[in-house]
DNA sequence: CTAACACTGTTATTTTTTTCACACTGATAA
DNA sequence: TTATCAGTGTGAAAAAAATAACAGTGTTAG
């Protein structure tokens, strides 16, 4: 299968959680314009997406859904799904955490990290809590490939550098600062104040 | 100035931050190399960038950082400000409060709003937390012209709507639902777990 | 049986965003 | 003075993403 776009992968993610909620009112078909309606994008966009991922529907059916959470898993999961660890449990970290768990999901948080000691030892919301001193150690035998940055800025660069060397596979950096971390690596940011800002910047202008 | 992209305006929002931080290090100039490395973007993407919105800098001694400053805040920011309330006051509402409380900015949260009754009319961070209810009356009496929603999906419509109602600029919506607002409206929706499911979708190729 | 219909799949086009390539320039060194 | 250097500014090209246009097709209505 040729390669398929970033953009295309972050909105499969969306169409199979779309679809799931779909599936639990009872339906077994959706049409490429209805996934569209719930994403707000167009159904073009829809059939392009599937198309890539080779996800071909019925004439006047539609595409089933069952099918198609089948198809959109096998490209974005992995058999035995990945184990996840939270840096930093202020309420970043536990929102996260609260919103993650009880979905079902191959992607697992298994631990949670903090220098407060208050923090250590303690589960939250079933996650156990460890010193950030532990990391590494914890990152191996737990098997853990994705790190979730949620401290603040200043201890960003210092984590990120110690889930590098733990062998993390990814990195989703919750901090302002943007991470300089190897291209063995995957890193994605996102940056609570720029989309503040941008908000406030087209808002300015409505 | 010509239309400047969304994503030229999301870097100027980091190019300043990058540039505070070097203006507190005591620094008045900076070479687009030295910025684009701190986001770990191109030189060129930085100078285009500037070039748009016509900050012009100096030969041999790159942009003036004060300048740099004024210029990009004259772009993204408005005279007065804006005023930002919060919908939800979960760990996701908390730590964006927090996190945005104590920066200096023309944004400024002056509420949050949740149905929880424990919440209501106490202050998270120095800000008031009010019922739902109230909504429509304190966004005009306090004059809020973005809300950023922060609420479990199941709300996420319906307090959409009551934003809209009480005539909010923009939104940023951090529930997975994607929400279905005029025009009028500017909207900008972030989702976690897409986030999360692009990363996991990144590592197991690595 | 045939025409109209309401969908999908895909090629082509357009738009948006990034990168390349290089002209330009004032400072500096010889 | 002149050449070199280290930067900026920008037109042009390339790459990525979204949209348009439409052919194809099974289903349905008559």
């Amino acid at each position: 299968m040729a390669k398929i776009p970033e953009k295309t992968i972050e909105r499969l993610s969306k169409y199979r959680r779309a679809v799931l909620s779909y599936q639990a009112a009872g339906k077994h078909h959706i049409f490429s314009h209805q996934l569209a309606s719930l994403l707000h994008i167009t159904p073009v966009q829809v059939r392009r997406d599937l198309m890539l991922i080779g996800h071909t529907g019925t004439l006047r059916r539609g595409y089933e859904i069952k099918d198609l959470i089948d198809n959109i898993s096998e490209i974005i999961d992995t058999d035995k799904g990945q184990r996840v660890a939270v840096i930093g449990l202020g309420n970043l970290g536990k929102a996260f955490i609260s919103y993650l768990n009880g979905k079902r999901s191959k992607l697992t948080i298994v631990a949670a990290f903090d220098i407060n000691f208050d923090k250590i030892e303690r589960n939250f919301a079933g996650v156990p809590c460890y010193h950030i001193d532990n990391l590494n150690e914890i990152i191996k035998t737990e098997n853990i490939t994705i790190g979730i940055i949620a401290v603040p800025t200043e201890q960003a660069t210092e984590v990120a550098e110690k889930l590098v060397f733990a062998g993390i596979k990814g990195i989703l950096n919750y901090s302002p600062k943007s991470l300089n971390v190897p291209p063995s690596v995957f890193l994605e940011e996102y940056d609570m104040i720029t989309s503040l800002e941008k908000v406030a910047y087209y808002s300015k202008l409505q």
